[in-house]
Order: C-alpha cells, then sequence, then structure tokens
DNA sequence: GTCTTTCTTAAACAATTGTTTAAATAATTG
DNA sequence: CAATTATTTAAACAATTGTTTAAGAAAGAC
C-alpha cells in the first residue's frame, strides 16, 4: 500500500515526537485524509486515544505538524533575505538572489535534520491539498512570505509591471513545489541517469531555473 | 466542506456520463483518498450502486475519468510535436517550440471544452497522488510521451549532458503541473491584480518559463 | 403481446474512520 | 510515604467507507 517507505523504520523520544513523525511521515505519502490516527499510532508503536491525547484531534495533530516544519524553513528564507539586504546595502537585488533566499534553506535544513528528508514532499503537498484547513494555513503561513519577497521582487524590476511579477512569482513557486512534490519521478523517468538523492544538486537547479524562467516573463529584465 | 466548487451546478447526460462528470469534478477538489461513492454518485444525481453497476470499483472509475481525460490531451501533443517536426524538416526544434507543444494543447482542450476547466488540477493531482494504481498510470500514460519530448529536447541540444536535460526536464514538467494544480492560489496571493481565469496568458507565461527556465540550466544553450 | 437485456434503486453488508470513555499505569509533587 | 497529576491503554462509540444483494423499472428484440 505505503509507496513512499521502502523500509520501515522505527520513530524514537518521547510519544509526542513520534506521533509527529510518523503524522509527517503518512502525511507526505497518503495526504490529510489518506493518513489515519490508527496508522500514525501504530508507525509511533502507540495507540488511537494517546494521539488523541497529546493533540486533540486529527486536524489539530496535523496542523502542530506543518507549523514545526514551516515556521523554522520561513524564518530561515526571511533570515537569508535580510543578510543579502544588508550585504548590497540600498541596491536592488538579483533575481537569482532573492530566489536563493527562498529555495536554499530548504536544502539546508534538510541536510541539517537528515530525519526530513520527507519534508520536501511534505510541504508541497501542503500545497495540492484542498482541505480547509490547509488553505488556511497557506495564508497563514506563506501569504506574508510572499508578499515579502514580491516586493523585494519589485525592487529588482522596477520598471516592470505589477501583473508580470506576480504571474512569474507564481509560476516560480510552483515550480518550486511542484519539484519538491514529485522528485521521486524524476528516478522513474531518467531511467538511473539523474541521482535523485542530490538534494543540494536539485536546490542549485532549482534557484537557476526559476530566477532564469522569472526574468524572461518580465519585460524589464537586466 | 468543500473549496473548489463556488456553485453547485448539475452534470447532464446519461447516468455514466454525469458520474465520470462527478468524478472528474470531486477527484479534483478531494483527491482519490477524499473522493466518496456517495459523493460522486449525489452529485451526479444517481446512487451508489449505479456507480458499481457502471464501473466496477471506485479505482476503476476514477481510472477510466483520468483515461478519458489524459488520452486526447497526450495525442494533441505528439500532433503537435509532429507538425513542428515537419514544418522545420530536419533542423532541431527550438526548446521554446518543444514546450510549446508540451504545454499549448492544455489550454486547446480547456478552451475547447469549457466543462474541463477542472482538468488543470485534475491532470496536475494524479501527479501528487502517491497511490499506487496513479503511479502506474503516470508510468503508462506519460513515461513513453516523456521519452519522446526528450530525446526531441537532445535533438535541440547536442553539446548538452543528458544529466543536465533530464533534469531541466523534470523541473518544466514540474512547473507545469505545480501551476496547474494550484493556480487557484495566484487570486489569493496576488491581490486580484492577476486574473486566474486568463488560461490563455497562463499557458503562455508557462511556455516562456519553462523554456527560459529549461535553457538556463543546460550548460549547451544557444 | 412475451422474453431478455440493460439499467436503476433501496437496503444491507463488513470494514474502517475519528472520537470518547473509563480504567490502569507512570511520574511528579507535597 | 501518600496524593495528585500526567500518561498510556483497551474497549466501545457513532458515523462513514466501498461493496454487494436482490428486487424493481425501462427499453429493446422477437
Amino acid at each position: 500500500m505505503s509507496i513512499v517507505s521502502p523500509q520501515n523504520f522505527e520513530f524514537e523520544g518521547t510519544t509526542r515526537k513520534r506521533l509527529l513523525h510518523a503524522t509527517e511521515y503518512l502525511f507526505a505519502s497518503h495526504g490529510f485524509s489518506g493518513l489515519t490516527m490508527r496508522g500514525v499510532a501504530e508507525k509511533a508503536n502507540t495507540n488511537i486515544a494517546s494521539a488523541h491525547y497529546h493533540f486533540g484531534s486529527k486536524e489539530a495533530m496535523v496542523l502542530e505538524m506543518l507549523r514545526k516544519r514551516i515556521e523554522p524553513l520561513n524564518a530561515l528564507r526571511l533570515m537569508k533575505l535580510e543578510e543579502e539586504k544588508t550585504k548590497v546595502g540600498n541596491e536592488a537585488l538579483p533575481t537569482r538572489v532573492v530566489f536563493s533566499a527562498l529555495i536554499s534553506p530548504i536544502g539546508e535544513l534538510v541536510s541539517r535534520d537528515s530525519e526530513s528528508l520527507i519534508m520536501n514532499q511534505l510541504v508541497a503537498r501542503s500545497f495540492t491539498e484542498p482541505v480547509s484547513f490547509i488553505e488556511k494555513m497557506q495564508r497563514r503561513f506563506f501569504k506574508q512570505l510572499a508578499t515579502i519577497f514580491i516586493s523585494e521582487l519589485k525592487n529588482s524590476h522596477p520598471q516592470a509591471n505589477e501583473e508580470d511579477i506576480h504571474w512569474n512569482f507564481h509560476l516560480a513557486i510552483s515550480a518550486m513545489l511542484g519539484a519538491l512534490a514529485q522528485h521521486r519521478r524524476l528516478k522513474d523517468f531518467s531511467n538511473g541517469i539523474c541521482d535523485d538523492k542530490d538534494f543540494k544538486g536539485m536546490i542549485h537547479r532549482l534557484i537557476c531555473f526559476t530566477s532564469s524562467g522569472f526574468d524572461a516573463g518580465i519585460s524589464d529584465f537586466q
């Protein structure tokens, strides 16, 4: 039944942590409605009532797991962006630097926490899930981040019209999420030519791809 | 509960057609495990047993719906590609033309069949669903298509190494699917600046974005 | 007309879902 | 130590799931 998991490893730590890990794992591979409390409890070596004791409900449990993952990611993104801005002072940032601040933290968090190899699928999946609470979450966690990065891109392309910027930012985000969500497909389609475990390489390629695609779609690229 | 559907319209035609339409609609908005036979039957103005009579099972019903949508799309893609190849004779196709053959048929099918406005989400969702039968379907319906388009891109970039081509083709596909899957998000994030119903515009932007991103990632872009 | 096939329907099936209850255990506090 | 709190567990709950059964209606063939 499970496709993403080649092995059946066990999670460690407190019951709460094991539950969150199992939630992350199963949410990434089955989505929200495909995730079951019993499945999570079993993978966390505990039982259903324990999951409800710690989180109250399935929705609250998944939300907490997502929050724990997304918040540090966004913090790193904003930190990177500020870093680059102070570096150049009053000048506008090149497109590539903006997208690097947005994308590279993913690779860094993955290499930092080796257990979060599935986080890519996770974050991306949270964007294809149409369940209401996840839509709310998108707005809560990504809307302000998007606003900040878009205004930075406006600085970089002062002559561009706003519609172009929004459209191409949307396409860049879509490329990022799509690539993260489906990077398993790469192995299938490349006949083993590409190494889907080369995460750093993928991040690097993604930054190049999105920033070039973005600039190409902006009338005022420099 | 439902987010994608603003209105509650009714489907027309034979029971079988109404069931397929309802399946498409609910699959696009809820995914495979979120779709229920009762929900489909109700939206198709019939009952559960009827759905089982016509298709045998939930899985078979969703599969049939996907096949009906994807096959003509891929046929159009291959036709476009052949058209362009005969146009240039023995010369290699520009990157942009290859991606146009891959992407523009989506827009054409949508404008041809106005009811398939949700097909974008549908096809894209079928790539983020990890359910086994959909994975099989990806291979069955997309693997050979991908092989053909990749070999065409190899022709266009004879000096490029194969790994680069596969990687960037993967990124381009991801961008396409991601954009299709989440184009609702655009309205939220652009504060009404962008018209998410401008499908032709989106397709055009997508072709520009992906072909530029692809070439940027290929060491031998010309 | 009758017979046969195609389709529809209501009702029930067993399995699974998220959630709750209540009792048992472990950990902490005084 | 006793008392209290935090945690775990098994069992049951009501609701929903995909599926099947069997009876009925519609349509076409003869």
